[in-house]
RNA sequence: GCCCCCUUCGUCUAGUGGUUAGGACGCAAGAUUUUCAUUCUUGAAACAGGAGUUCGAUUCUCCUAGGGGGUGCCA
């Protein structure tokens, strides 16, 4: 029996849970499921001066709501250091790590000089093999890494193949800062080996330190896990993502009215596939996920698509998910604070009955949201400019008039009972259904566009109809 | 500069040493329709360029161009 994987999302907590992070978190999270394995979060706070809480929140936060849950406790990077430098000082100790004295001001120095000679411009060894006791004593040391300076490393990757890189390109990274504390690159490496991780699955800007660590798991004898570089996602121009196009946080989707299970959708088609498959349930994607189908070139991040995707998933959703979906990201929808004061019992039970003809033309929940509205708008209403053109006309609002005490004998007010009633109207008056529906739809909406006739008929009530009806027979100023 | 990676319709992608190069979004046209949507039908739209290997390359190799990533006492 093969051993279970076990993958783990590393974000840093620098920043929200932003749309690659997510997608990254998605891919470990499938992967993890897929096997019957265990994805582990853990926070990569090593840099203690850019880590915030807020941002560990965010991103906490955001996993959650995209429903992606992590096995067993959150690791927080700083707490472990002590195991760190542990292993620093085996390395030290090995001879297979080293003190550097060399100045920040010095190394840049040698960069500028490296770069202006058309040389790789890294660290060039100065005190690889120098007698420590030549060090000058007013300045701390860092610890480096003793690189292998010949041959090359190559990394097998799932995603990228085998990519090599000559050693001599690599040079001696830092493992303790002068401060004494671990940086980053040790860190992860100590930390995928003890939570027992067997799948990397990140970013590909993290391919070259895939080299540069298995050059450090090979230094302490310990077994690489396996690695998956994936593409990094664009903008809609081709450059990086950023804040301009779709580098917001996971939160921000929630509040443009997105839903998870659409946004996981379009993240997982966003460089894997699955043959011709668009529409993929979570149970599928979690059946049919593997590495084998990640391609190797970025992805533009295309709002089009997820908004489409987005439509898919309101329109086939429940009513009443729908409802607790919107009840919870209400107060962030945009333009929509108002209602989140307002809304009560009766309209949210309104509001759910509605939704069959709510949901099947909105993009968005936020659009949902605003189609809704005329449901909530108190008496008399106020009438958009199509509205009025509709209601402007003398013959429109006769038709109303001579509709009213058709509508008055409706007993059951019933979707059905209410199309009936109203067809046979048309008949017999010989007026098109068209002429009958938009100036009531205007009348009883406010607007020209609204979801079907007697829909809207049915949610608003009789007595509701009705009085929205008279209020336009009283009104002057169309 | 140096190292690494990528390149199929506008976008996300499928695909194969011989296919009318497929799907989806978007776009256009049409049908349905009480508005707007939905739904359905149809259409336009791609193998970056150049060599080579081969009977035959979109597919394999090399080069060029373009794009991206890395190059920190950041992660």
């Amino acid at each position: 029996m093969t051993k279970k994987a076990i993958t783990r999302f590393a974000p840093s907590p620098t920043g929200f849970l932003h749309i690659g992070g997510a997608r990254t978190a998605l891919f470990n999270w499938l992967y993890a499921r897929r096997n019957g394995g265990k994805m582990l979060l853990r926070i990569e706070d090593t840099d203690r001066a850019r880590s915030t809480t807020e941002a560990i929140d965010a991103i906490l936060d955001g996993m959650k709501w995209l429903g992606l849950d992590w096995d067993g406790e959150v690791v927080y990077q700083h707490q472990r250091a002590d195991r760190h430098t542990e292993i620093a000082r085996q390395l030290l100790a090995e001879g297979k790590a080293y003190y550097c004295y060399c100045s920040p001001e010095e190394l840049t120095k040698m960069r500028e000089k490296a770069r202006a000679e058309g040389r790789a411009p890294g660290y060039d060894g100065t005190w690889r093999d120098r007698d420590p006791s030549t060090a000058p004593d007013n300045v701390k040391p860092v610890v480096r890494f003793r690189a292998p300076d010949e041959g090359e490393t190559v990394i097998r990757d799932h995603v990228q193949g085998d990519v090599r890189f000559a050693n001599r390109d690599l040079d001696d990274l830092i493992l303790l800062r002068s401060d004494g504390t671990p940086t980053y690159m040790l860190s992860v490496i100590v930390d995928d080996h003890d939570m027992g991780i067997t799948h990397i699955i990140r970013g590909d800007d993290h391919l070259t330190n895939a080299a540069r660590q298995s050059q450090i798991y090979a230094a302490l004898g310990w077994q690489p896990p396996e690695f998956a570089h994936i593409p990094l996602i664009h903008g809609p121009d081709g450059a990086k993502l950023s804040k301009r196009h779709g580098a917001l946080g996971v939160e921000a989707y929630r509040a443009m009215g997105y839903l998870p299970e659409a946004l996981r959708n379009y993240l997982v088609r966003l460089g894997w596939s699955h043959g011709d498959d668009e529409i993929i349930s979570t149970k599928q994607m979690i059946e049919w996920f593997d590495l084998d189908h990640i391609g190797r070139s970025a992805a533009r991040f295309d709002f089009k698509k997820l908004e489409n995707l987005n439509g898919h998933y309101i329109r086939h959703g429940d009513d009443r998910e729908l409802i607790s979906a919107i009840k919870v990201s209400l107060h962030e929808f945009e333009s929509c604070e108002d209602l989140a004061e307002s809304l009560d019992e009766e309209d949210w039970r309104k509001f759910e009955l509605a939704m069959p003809g709510l949901k099947e033309r909105a993009k968005t929940l936020v659009e949902l949201v605003n189609n809704a509205r005329y449901l909530f708008v108190k008496r008399p209403l106020s009438f958009d400019k199509k509205a009025r053109k509709l209601l402007g006309k003398e013959d429109a609002r006769h038709v109303l008039e001579r509709l009213t005490p058709v509508l008055e004998n409706i007993e059951e007010w019933s979707v059905e009972a209410l199309e009936q009633s109203v067809r046979d109207f048309s008949q017999e008056t010989d007026i098109a259904l068209g002429k009958i529906a938009q100036p009531l739809r205007a009348a009883l909406t406010g607007g020209a566009v609204s979801p079907g006739i007697f829909d809207v008929l049915f949610v608003l009530g009789k007595k509701e109809t009705l009085a929205r009806i008279a209020d336009v027979g009283k009104n002057d100023e169309l």
